[in-house]
DNA sequence: AATGTTACCACCCATAAGTGTGGATGTCAA
DNA sequence: TTGACATCCACACTTATGGGTGGTAACATT
């Protein structure tokens, strides 16, 4: 296990198809089908990757058993985090970083999360925006202080939780807005664990 | 395809066994693993209740294909984003999905794209706040509005990109403090295409 | 000049794995 | 009581798939 081995063009290549496809579809490509993929007529070829692969500690593969490829280093396509940029661009300053985005936290949590386009401008005072996405895992309690989504009366609504003396209220970030009180009218439905904006 | 199918208790096992090892190891079993895990001595046993599964539409199943079977409703690599929320919970009402977040691009984005920390409040006012990331691609113009990352003299600031008159300003979205002038001493290294921000 | 690595190939083999045939038994509703 | 369906079986067949052997060629390092 080679620690500080590093890939080739191509191997990254076929390591990307492999990682891919597994992410995707969860089913790992055959050799074969990794052959099709890159055009080799021989399936020894793809042996030869998956071993260099192997012995560079990017995957595991299991002797005799079918599409068996395992990853095991996930740090490749995650997106550095570059606490300060430098000059010298475009190479980007290894020491910079801070640490790896890691989408697959966001992507591949359970099935009780889901995303919530945002409308109005309620709670602008914390960064939130109308088209807005929220990532919502669903929960059925929260925290003061925690931005949660509740049903009020069909109808969603992204707010703080807060309390004041012993009821509960929604809070808008927005003074404009005003509270609104916990009642049997309102459903939590979870709390926002995240906010992405696209651009452009 | 039986829409209003409900699976029978062992179908529901089976199911349960596929589904977990298809989450966890992301390697769907074959037909004699199956077999192997509820000591049925024959494929047969199993091919029957495959064969009900995607009858009933909880499962697709390639021909000819080892391991080749496939959970139908969730994509794992997207998700769902709601325009509205219902009562009704924790059942997602499928027609309520406005669409899926797809974060494909992000994770497989070329190594032109990075993240940046954000520091400091002067793009508040664009919701953009301390200690968010900001994705950057990386790209040496930009149009006037957009947000954009520049160096100023070795520091990396995120900011707007405005016209007024015949210059540049890099423009905060705060209006405690003031534009800068673009001049030589300001790269701009690329445009911001996306925020994100994790709570909790 | 020797060695190692990468990047391919053809060909073959053993077995892993999906599929087909033809049953058997029991349950439950029509 | 007929028929649809669920739940099993044995056994055979076909295809898919991983792995082995033994090459060639280019290129960089030693």
């Amino acid at each position: 296990m080679n620690k500080s081995a590093q890939l080739t063009d191509k191997q990254k290549d076929v390591f990307k198809f492999i990682y891919k496809r597994i992410k995707q579809s969860q089913l790992p490509p055959t050799v074969r089908e990794i052959a099709a993929q890159f055009g080799f007529s021989s399936t020894g070829t793809v042996r030869d990757y998956l071993h260099a692969l192997v012995e560079k500690g990017y995957i595991r593969v299991s002797a005799n058993k079918s599409r068996a490829i395992e990853i095991i280093k996930e740090n490749l396509f995650q997106i550095p985090i570059l606490g300060r940029v430098q000059a010298g661009l475009p190479t980007l300053a290894v020491e910079e970083i801070e640490g790896y985005l890691d989408l697959d936290s966001l992507v591949f949590s359970d099935s009780n999360t889901f995303a919530l386009r945002v409308r109005g401008d309620s709670m602008n005072g914390a960064g939130i925006f109308p088209d807005d996405l929220v990532l919502v895992k669903r929960q059925a309690v929260a925290q003061t202080g925690e931005i949660v989504v509740a049903l009020i009366r069909d109808e969603a609504t992204v707010k703080y939780l807060r309390k004041r003396g012993r009821h509960y209220f929604l809070e808008p970030a927005n003074p404009q807005y005003e509270p609104i009180p916990v009642n049997e009218d309102v459903v939590l439905i979870g709390k926002v664990i995240s906010v992405i904006r696209k651009l452009n």
